[in-house]
DNA sequence: ATCTGATGTGTAATCAATTACATGTTTTTC
DNA sequence: GAAAAACATGTAATTGATTACACATCAGAT
């Protein structure tokens, strides 16, 4: 395969100057252009890309960390991260760590390695915040923060405003009346779902009723937790007429179990979701939601990473994007009869 | 940052031996060994694989290109890919090219420069067989196609069978009494949509069913054009009683403009897609359709290019993988009430 | 006592680029 | 017409590893 220096001998050159070419760094010549052209073109000339890092010290890969492109969440994350690294030249490296330790830590070595120009994390589920700071202390390149919002000297982070989008969401539920509204939250000790539940009693609250907390339980945002915490909040000596789930695949499941069990949605339970994932918009009745931006999310936070990138030390930037409650058919004025029964 | 003659520096031995020592290639003694460790530690020394590739002339850098990883098929195919790689300690570096032209001229030429050490391409809708060959001649790398067959020296293949897979689809729908079966197919001149409508017709035929070109209509793999295309197919002056969608997306897109039409499905109209995406089952009713091993896909082309990577000229292998007729609600016998419609 | 093979380590070339510096040639400017 | 500025190119060091080769030591075999 031809390096630089073919292509100089065959053009007449020094591999400098054909460098200089490459890059369009510094003066060459009309003529010795041309010649340089015709070379590169005769063998074929592709540039070592692993050379150049070497020497510029610059890989121009960002490294995508996240816990599962298989979630639904993530891809358009993923998009919009690679629409923007890509549209800079920027190669993306993607990682899955399934929230398991050991990967965690493997895929953190490799990145180190690398020397990957930066990173961006969305910390999965069952990391700690220690582990996370051990990973900032090691910091070798700008890291961006997804969903996790840190103290840590040039770390910016974006996310959602959950506690926000749950307050709209559960308020949204008492503005139809509903009085008994369970919540089945997310893992404890992750930030989203913590925000979410207290988005949650936060509107609860402002209309004055109190937070049972029978009502609250704790799911892992995957479709079989939500499913199998219908049955309990139903049995339940008051059971609710509302149900926000802290993330659209829950929300279905709920939907899918009440179904099973004969409980109409909306008209005996109101459901509720969060992530607006495709999914919403199709399941049967199409599901009240609160969107979060994810595109935009992806978009954001690779252009935070490139910021970093070019000017290591610019001020940090925590943004907190605004969620939207999107209203369909799953969550309805309560009815009557569902009151009646208590 | 440390190199590694800082770190012989420090150990006091020569740069090769800590190589020898990281590698665990050659001799290393003990005493020498701890002192290593500690330098190396000392320094927080991690190598520069820049450096490493750059010798050795490999990366450990797989690609995996797509069309989009926000089409729901893909990530599980993603997943499969990365699971293999990052077992075998190589990274994935991910390319989505949307179909264009100019993306995936780019991406050609930025993989090349990147040396990685394979690819797996999974052309996209709209490149032709001209552009994939042109890619193939260029090859600097083992490649590994997914979904599309070309004889080609050296170029693993890898596909579900769709004939045989479309052909189980309207196999069943004629077993269940069907006669007036539409085919919403994928794009023209794409090798899986064209062998679906291959496979679809064989049964048909099969059954003593003439295909009707009027029941045959081309979307582009999109919810839209499978919800588009409902109208005017039961606008026909003999409207079918079955639809067979090449992908689930288009079919879910039946389902909802059906029911916003008053058609019910299954009992008007029985409707199967095609791919089992996670939505199939979540939609309702639920979707009958074929599914196709996209995790195993994912995993089988990795390991056909990490083969050839470690042997580049192992025979060329052309695996098929069988799909399942998955039998949900979405398809039923044929309703007496519809057939005497005609 | 000598030879052989295993063990342990260093020297220096190499991978394919970039770039500071030097040097020479034009062109512009006053 | 001389000085300054712009243009054009080459030389050689540098980036951080790996590895062929050479050399030294030491144990066991003959």
């Amino acid at each position: 395969m031809a390096n630089i220096h073919d292509v100089a001998a065959k053009a007449g050159v020094s591999a400098a100057t054909v460098s200089r070419f490459i890059n369009s760094s510094g003066y060459v010549g009309a003529k010795t252009r041309t010649k340089i052209r015709e070379a590169m073109e005769a063998l074929d000339y592709v540039p070592n890309s692993m050379a150049r890092s070497l020497r510029t010290n610059e890989s121009m890969i960002v490294a995508l960390v996240i816990p599962d492109v298989t979630n639904p969440f993530f891809p358009t994350v993923v998009r919009g991260v690679d629409d923007v690294a890509s549209k800079s030249d920027y190669r993306l490296m993607l990682f899955n760590t399934d929230g398991s330790k050991r990967r965690e830590e493997n895929i953190l070595s490799v990145l180190a390695q690398t020397r990957v120009d930066g990173v961006i994390v969305i910390p999965s589920e069952t990391v700690g915040d220690a582990q996370i700071t051990d990973f900032l202390e090691q910091q070798r390149f700008p890291i961006v923060l997804v969903d996790r919002v840190i103290d840590f000297p040039q770390v910016d982070c974006i996310m959602t405003d959950h506690y926000l989008g749950a307050y709209q969401a559960a308020q949204h539920l008492c503005g139809l009346g509903h009085r008994r509204i369970a919540h089945i939250a997310g893992p404890r000790r992750v930030v989203s779902s913590e925000e979410r539940v207290k988005g949650y009693a936060a509107a609860l609250n402002d209309f004055g009723i109190p937070v049972d907390q029978s009502l609250v339980v704790h799911g892992d945002f995957t479709r079989y937790t939500g499913y199998g915490s219908l049955d309990s909040l139903m049995n339940l000596p008051e059971a609710p007429t509302a149900v926000f789930a802290a993330n659209d695949l829950m929300a279905i499941g709920v939907i899918e179990r009440a179904r099973e069990l004969g409980i109409k949605v909306p008209e005996d339970l109101a459901v509720c979701g969060f992530d607006d994932i495709e999914y919403a918009s199709i399941v049967s009745p199409s599901l009240t939601t609160v969107s979060q931006e994810t595109y935009r999310l992806g978009k954001l936070s690779a252009q935070l990473l490139l910021r970093r990138i070019a000017e290591p030390d610019c001020e940090v930037r925590r943004i907190k994007l605004k969620p939207n409650l999107i209203v369909r058919e799953s969550a309805a004025r309560v009815y009557q009869h569902t009151l009646g029964r208590w």
